[in-house]
DNA sequence: ATGAAAGCGCTAACAT
DNA sequence: ATGTTAGCGCTTTCAT
């Protein structure tokens, strides 16, 4: 914790240019009433002294904070490294401060958290987490968002999250799996295998239902196909590309639902000697900045991720409407290396 | 700004529980003079009325702040997404906000946004951008954070910093260098093109340096090897790249100093059908995450950046020394496909 | 247009 | 061990 043992105080500023500090107050947020003359003295002062408002006191006072609160699932994954990026440029242009926190992909952290950012007395929280579909979750989210939004605060969230009805940037993952399912489908894939993060994920399920459109399209059934299920990361792409392997040794594609998880696969395969796209076709979902140079580059879906996150903090930024606001974010098929006309 | 509405105070736990304001403070902050009973019973009548402090009012009182900054260059870049990870794991860990700034790059931004956090009224700092080597910024700095810990605030900086004096999490930057251009020197390569952001920056001085040396042991001088300058990023590598390509053709390695300039210079050679490491062998600095995936896996140095972020604030969280504590993160040579022996 | 003064919600002396 | 009360530095009525 710290002291502030020194620091300036608005007294000095007002002393120093001869007002009170009303006057000096006024001068220095902008406020009218205040001859221009005068105000502009104050500043002069103010900057000439150095001096910068104590937040704390100016937040107590007025009962508004600057400050933005930002919930990811890990910082450290490029997907929401690059969200944040968005949201950072944005509060910047906007003189506010971002305050991150982490929730290790568990939905009840992320309530915890949502408490927390309320509790740390900040006036806008974005949301960056897929929504989840379990009820409970759900529930709770909502509750925790009420409150915020009942003292004032705003919202606004990456991803669908059903029921909470706050504004929202969704992507397009329904057409984003669609995309890169058909995409496999139009190479002659018929055995592909799906590498999937947990199903209570809102994004999980919307990218699933793309990918079985497609598949509907050809005739198909997702119910067909081996859909494993692990963590949506690079470790939990190494999990799935092994079961795969031992469980459906023919496959001809495997369709991971992120790139995290995809790289994850590609990297079992080179271990086990299986070449891509020769014998295996892979494919992501994100387009994060590496995916072009993966080994192979990577074939995927594009989602706008920096521009999702300056989207969702200008959708805050706008005082609340009647109806939640709804962006999309479009997707975008990258066919690259990775991927070849089935074999046979 | 958020406007309080509503909210529950201190006053109302304090009557619900039916004691002073006072003691409901003692009781929920933990402080001594209360008995165990009474503290007992205000906790849990608090908790029942979803009582949250408000931080404000209580950074104001008190003078001390629970929020953490940390300025970064890009939090979009893997290198600074995995420090902060880091750092909000550390963060997490004792009931801490972080607040994210960032600076593309810019040293002038990065005293700005140490200037802005103090004015934000967080009680540690944690500076994740490598120092600078120039007089002013370096003069610059050293004011800010100065001004900063005259106030009671406490920082902590990850990377050398010259002259600035506070606690720093300094990376092995120099034995990496010299790793790193030992690993390409006893594969037989001689004729090697450095790729290096600007040297400007402390962290491209002792990579550099490192470099050095490990020719210096064979009998080389660096001032003879093309050391070309460009963004420490993704592009910068492939405008380094190009430039090398063209100007010097004869080239049998690329040295580039940080991953992301590295995998630039992969995707140029690539472009161009010059095989690694066949015809080239090209190493990288930092180990982020997808090094080990490229095309193909990069020889770079490894450095534990996550681990240097819990450091950096694990520092800053010790009250301040006499003297400037100093912890070194250590590098590691990690051998991949992206080097082989210089033809010919 | 300017100033005086009453809080914002909490902590930390200072009583008791 | 508990309560009373004076601020923390600022914004914002309310006077003037």
């Amino acid at each position: 914790m710290r002291k502030h043992t020194a620091g300036l105080r608005l007294v000095d500023v007002a002393e120093h240019a001869g007002v009170s500090i009303a006057t000096a107050s006024r001068a220095l947020s902008g406020a009218a009433g205040v001859s221009e003359a005068l105000a502009e003295r104050v500043r002069a002062v103010a900057t000439e002294l150095g001096y910068v408002a104590n937040v704390h006191a100016r937040s107590l006072a007025s009962g508004a904070s600057p400050a933005v609160g930002l919930v990811v699932h890990e910082i450290g994954d490029p997907y929401f490294a690059e969200i944040a990026s968005g949201v950072l440029e944005v509060a910047g242009a906007h003189g506010r401060m971002v305050q991150i926190c982490h929730t290790g992909r568990d939905p009840h952290a992320e309530v915890a958290q949502l408490r927390a950012l309320a509790g740390a007395g900040v006036g806008i929280i974005v949301v960056a987490g897929s929504g989840h579909l379990d009820r409970d979750v759900q529930a709770q989210m909502k509750a925790q968002v009420h409150a915020f939004e009942a003292t004032g605060g705003r919202v606004a969230v990456i991803g669908r999250h059903p029921q909470l009805g706050v504004d929202a940037v969704v992507p397009a993952n329904v057409a984003g799996g669609r995309a890169i399912a058909e995409h496999l489908l139009s190479l002659g894939h018929r055995r592909i295998a799906v590498a999937a993060g947990s199903r209570r994920l809102a994004t999980m399920a919307d990218r699933l239902a793309g990918v079985e459109q497609a598949l509907g399209d050809h005739g198909l059934r997702l119910a067909d196909l081996p859909v494993v299920e692990a963590a949506f990361t690079l470790d939990g792409g190494k999990d799935a590309a092994r079961r795969i392997l031992d469980a459906h040794p023919d496959a001809t594609a495997i369709l991971a639902l992120n790139d995290d998880m995809a790289v994850g696969v590609l990297s079992v395969l080179g271990e086990r000697g299986v070449w891509v796209p020769d014998d295996v076709s892979v494919t992501g979902f994100d387009d994060v900045t590496v995916a072009g140079h993966l080994s192979p580059a990577l074939t995927t879906v594009r989602l706008p991720m920096k521009d999702m996150g300056r989207q969702a903090l200008e959708l805050a930024l706008l005082p609340r409407a009647a109806r939640a606001r709804r962006r999309t974010a479009e997707q975008r098929l990258m066919v690259r290396a990775s991927t070849a006309p089935a074999p046979g």
